[in-house]
DNA sequence: AGGATGAACTGATCGACATCAACTTGGCGG
DNA sequence: CCGCCAAGTTGATGTCGATCAGTTCATCCT
């Protein structure tokens, strides 16, 4: 049993991957680094960038506005591929940065292409975990637009769940989360003060309880009525491809 | 010269294409299809579709939620691939309609996976293209997020015609677009009647006019400012890869 | 011409969330 | 054990864009 890095965990939700594959993908794993907390690892206008596959700890990914605010538009955990974009553009378009301190597997664009011709298959696995980053980024475009910010934050909360289970590091109890209220709101769109009284109103109405960087999921099936969750765009179902 | 469809323009703007790549990629499109404006093309929960290359017309994808209410995440204009992820993944989690009459060449998944088998080079021009989708999902995200609804729209229009120019259909000075009110509302997050409102602004301001299916760039300049549209995201400067 | 239809347009009112300006709590170093 | 600082919390006030309730305009139909 090689399926020993969360990468490789979560490309086995999609494809069956063979002793060869997992080799491969071994040796993706060579350039091991450290980052700390809150220092830039890419930011938006760098050329010739590397991809990172985040084996520890949590960062984010983000792009600022002329007018001083900024969007995160994702969080990644253990076992999700990072900057990818800035290897595949001659410019990096974002500014990724680290939540909590972090370890990860730095992948240079000549790896990775030498990857895909030796082994097709794990360019299809790679093509299917950006598309699946794809379909993150639009759930939440979707929970931008058009839900109001209660329903908003559940949806949040429950797709980190989902997404911190399959690398085993949730349970539909809750999770252990690094997040301050800030960092919610420039995820979500919203003010800091309203992320608080939001948090608080889902607490109060006994649905989940979000302190200490612990959140519990009180009652997780109104959580998911409320937040209209459904994890079908996580595709999480097991293997398409043998 | 074998760069004759949009889609083969449009990768080519990524890697340059030999012989051998245009011909695998030619082989994609042999099962040429027409649909009619407004019938949904691919639904939510489907299973086991196809995707397709957009030769001719506009599509949009976009999800619909509980309360009514509709977000559409993107349109899909000459060149574009649509659907992957309703091929890759077990179960579709969009809809794609057809804004007009619409013509695209039907890529079934065995078609693809032999392709990228064969020629591991389009494999990484389509995971680029998949990058690029994302790249202007997040983009579509930090607007709806952080931006008012008047730079919104003033950096959707502008989008659309760096988009529209890759593949031949637009100028500087503007281009034919068959979006109604009611449908540049969902995209971007607002109501029709705002819609309306802003667009009055921007003409009042000789900034932008569309009116009639046409969208008119009365001052550049001014407009890409408000907007603080870099095109960067679009990574539209020549081959990387040769 | 007269009606039907759907998109475009307009004014009045309302509400969700932002902003501003505090105060409180908790963890940490000295 | 105290003081400090960042994060969390709360109330008061302001605003952008939604909603409601229409009117106008262009096109098509018989």
């Amino acid at each position: 049993m090689l399926q020993n890095s969360p990468f490789a965990r979560k490309l086995g939700a999609f494809v069956t991957l063979s002793d060869e594959d997992l080799a491969t993908l071994e040796r993706l794993h060579r350039r091991r680094r450290s980052f700390a907390a809150g220092v830039d690892l890419v930011h938006e206008g760098q050329i010739g960038q590397s991809a990172y596959i985040l084996a520890k700890g949590w960062v984010c990914s983000y792009k600022l506005l002329p007018n001083g605010g900024r969007q995160i538009v994702d969080f990644q955990i253990p076992g999700d591929f990072l900057g990818l974009r800035s290897v595949l553009f001659r410019t990096a378009d974002h500014n990724i940065e680290p939540v909590t301190a972090v370890e990860a597997s730095e992948v240079i664009i000549d790896d990775l292409l030498t990857a895909f011709a030796t082994t097709p298959r794990l360019a299809t696995a790679v093509l299917w975990a950006a598309s699946r980053d794809e379909a993150m980024v639009v759930e939440h475009l979707v929970g931008i637009g058009r839900r109001n910010a209660l329903e908003r934050m559940a949806h949040y909360l429950l797709e980190l769940g989902a997404r911190l289970k399959l690398v085993g590091m949730a349970t539909n109890a809750g999770y252990k989360c690094p997040l301050s209220q800030y960092m919610l709101a420039d995820a979500l769109g919203l003010s800091a003060v309203h992320v608080n009284r939001v948090l608080r109103e889902l607490r109060e109405m006994g649905l989940l309880t979000f302190q200490r960087s612990h959140v519990t999921f009180d009652d997780f099936d109104r959580l998911v009525t409320l937040a209209d969750f459904d994890k079908t765009y996580l595709d999480h179902d097991g293997p398409l491809l043998n």
